[in-house]
DNA sequence: AAGCGGCACTTAACAGCGTTAAGGAGATGG
DNA sequence: CCATCTCCTTAACGCTGTTAAGTGCCGCTT
């Protein structure tokens, strides 16, 4: 009887599968029982693969970077906005892709320098197009927290695209508001097209660091 | 005897608690059962006050904001610039005197309408100063989630201010990205002076409203 | 061919978590 | 004096991350 002998787990294939499971049960959800169920195996196997729930974490994170990376195409000759917008929207999707996306991402580490040749592709475009590196460092943290905190923001009222989390009726919020009139007409400014705000939100620093570092 | 009989409990006494603990177990060892014997109480109490853990962070987030409130002082007569500075520092101010707590900021909601006066009064000086609201709104959320990710960063390596997260070695980092001269060099630009680069990101952030919607 | 070490996992168990159900003491009001 | 309401306790539930110990199988040496 050929039972076939399923193969040996990694950490790349456990993280995989740990994000397919979070965008269904999101992250209150994901246990270290339920991952392992998905890969067929009892819960302190990952142990053998993860010191702990946090490195498995930071496995996650580091796969949603390279995937992020993977789908952003860079061009060592884009001028310093368009690398600034292609990182950012990169970045936002990537996060968008899962449930509480955001929250995994700022809460772990990666592992290993993944990350070090994206920004030091990023870093010298844009000490070439004339900033000192304390700047290039400043401008790009500057949009990268703005993206971070933007879709922290987002995912808390909406998990997944499309999706609404409970508890933001607007009207409702409009009525609370009744005293506060710019208040309550904000709410519809503010809980609604959040790819359009994000844009406008992301030019603004844009336009600021050309403004202070007189780029262009 | 007089043995004296506690006061009953509510809502705020709890939750400053709470944050008092906050400070010296982090989120993660914020339990109810720790918290009910800072209060001489029960773990089971608490659901008298708070129908579950969510609703008492909630409660936590609500009085950091009102402390943030009451420790900064804002004048009708503030310039837009002066405005959205004295607020975003303060917001920073308010999340790093609890540890963690961006994180507990940013993972709650309000419990009432506390936050309606000081928006109304922003949204007030900034459509006076020539704004649309909708520009209005724009401007100052930036700023908002540019400084909750700011902190959110910031807090990752500096729990409270002084303290210093472990498996932060610039020096070993220098060593890691020795292929990426930049990054490498970057580090100690990332990693040290928090206040000065908060500075410089929230500058950048003004700079750019300024410039792109024709202020001043 | 036998034995052995190490890899990758299982089984069993532990303390601690958020939460619920049921009950009880003390004040309040008729 | 009894009823009611408030605020809390005791007991227990299922679930969590995590550790300890054991087990089967693979490749390697002798």
């Amino acid at each position: 009887m050929a039972t076939e002998r399923r193969a040996p787990l990694d950490r790349r294939r456990v993280a995989d599968t740990a994000l397919d499971l979070l965008n269904e049960v999101g992250l209150d959800g994901l246990t270290l029982r339920a991952i392992a169920r998905e890969l067929d195996v009892k819960a302190p196997a990952l142990y053998w693969h993860f010191k702990d729930k946090q490195a498995l974490l930071d496995e996650m994170a580091t796969e949603m970077y390279r995937r992020m990376v993977a789908d952003t195409s860079l061009d060592p000759a884009d001028t310093w906005r368009e690398r600034l917008l292609k990182t950012n929207r990169g970045l936002r999707a990537a996060l968008l892709r899962y449930r509480d996306g955001a929250k995994v991402f700022s809460g772990s580490r990666f592992t290993g320098a993944v990350h070090a040749k994206q920004m030091e592709s990023d870093l010298r475009l844009f000490t070439t197009a004339g900033l000192t590196l304390p700047q290039a460092v400043r401008a790009t943290t500057t949009a990268y927290v703005f993206t971070l905190g933007f879709v922290t923001e987002e995912q808390g009222v909406h998990p997944l695209p499309g999706e609404r989390r409970e508890g933001y009726d607007l009207d409702e919020r409009a009525r609370l508001m009744a005293d506060y009139p710019l208040t309550a007409q904000a709410g519809a400014e503010i809980f609604t097209d959040y790819d359009r705000h994000f844009e406008e939100g992301l030019a603004l620093v844009i336009g600021g660091i050309g403004a202070a570092y007189g780029l262009d």
